[in-house]
DNA sequence: ATACTTGCAAAGTTTTTGCATTACA
DNA sequence: TGTAATGCAAAAACTTTGCAAGTAT
């Protein structure tokens, strides 16, 4: 199991909040951490059921709205239909392309300079903050190149 | 029909791309111009078929794609289910309550700064911006008071 | 006149729920 | 052991589609 301290950081989250360590939570946690392609719930059922039969849907819309309450995925629109999810540790801006839907994790290193004046903004409207996410839309390379203009 | 000017620029667009200048269409724009709601599209169905029976939620759901598309209005998603609408002409922040979904919209003076490095950033990665839209989870001022910490 | 748009109802997706069973702590 | 979590299947919610009729240009 690779990222073993994003893995342990999560794990002490559910600990703190009194939430049980079952080995479907533990296998889509670790999923969500190794993967960087912003899989649906369908794309996750694919991959973890091939090793893991006996896996159901249900706790996996379950476990993704947990991992969301607890701040440790976000949850992205999918042009295609429903949501995408994305471990969510260190910040980053999520470009999405309104034409294939491809969604690129943009590196963006004046993050938490961003982030304090957000949360300061919110602030004045008694809005107490936790995470902010930064989408932009628009056209990735690809598609450029397929239908210029 | 109040806010005139916003009308006649998203009508522009609308002539600019061939698109047909229908009542329904019209109705829905200007709806969505002057709520600060954001609403569902069930909302909008409510809200305007008292006045105008015979407009069908089809009607709404590809309409709201089509001003979606023109990048008039913006879509959020709705922790109840679905999503809700915005007209953004002004780009603003949304601060979203993860405990009742209420979305504030926040002044935000910078964020015309703040673009210009977000599509620089992602310009990085050969990708064309178009709009972008900054969103922050958190707990609005009701509900701090009710569920206190 | 022509082609785009609409309304309707049906079909297709996505997500939640209820309940019996299992298993973590 | 007690209670939270799971799997399953059914229900609910959400969104799209096909087609005949209507209408903007």
């Amino acid at each position: 199991m690779m990222n073993n301290e994003k893995y342990e950081r999560a794990i002490k989250k559910f600990k703190k909040n009194n939430i049980r360590i079952t080995p479907q939570r533990q296998i889509i946690l670790d999923y969500m951490i190794n993967s960087d392609q912003h899989p649906t719930v369908e794309n996750i059922y694919h991959a973890l059921n091939k090793k893991f039969s006996n896996l159901s849907m249900a706790t996996i819309y379950n476990n993704l709205n947990l991992l969301k309450d607890l701040d440790i995925i976000i949850e992205i629109p999918n042009p295609e239909g429903g949501y995408r999810y994305d471990f969510f540790e260190t910040p980053h801006i999520h470009a999405i392309c309104d034409n294939c839907g491809k969604i690129i994790d943009v590196d963006f290193p004046q993050y938490q300079e961003f982030d304090e004046e957000i949360k300061n903004a919110v602030r004045k409207y008694n809005f107490s903050p936790k995470t902010s996410h930064i989408e932009i839309n628009g056209i990735c390379e690809n598609c450029q190149k397929k239908r210029p203009q």
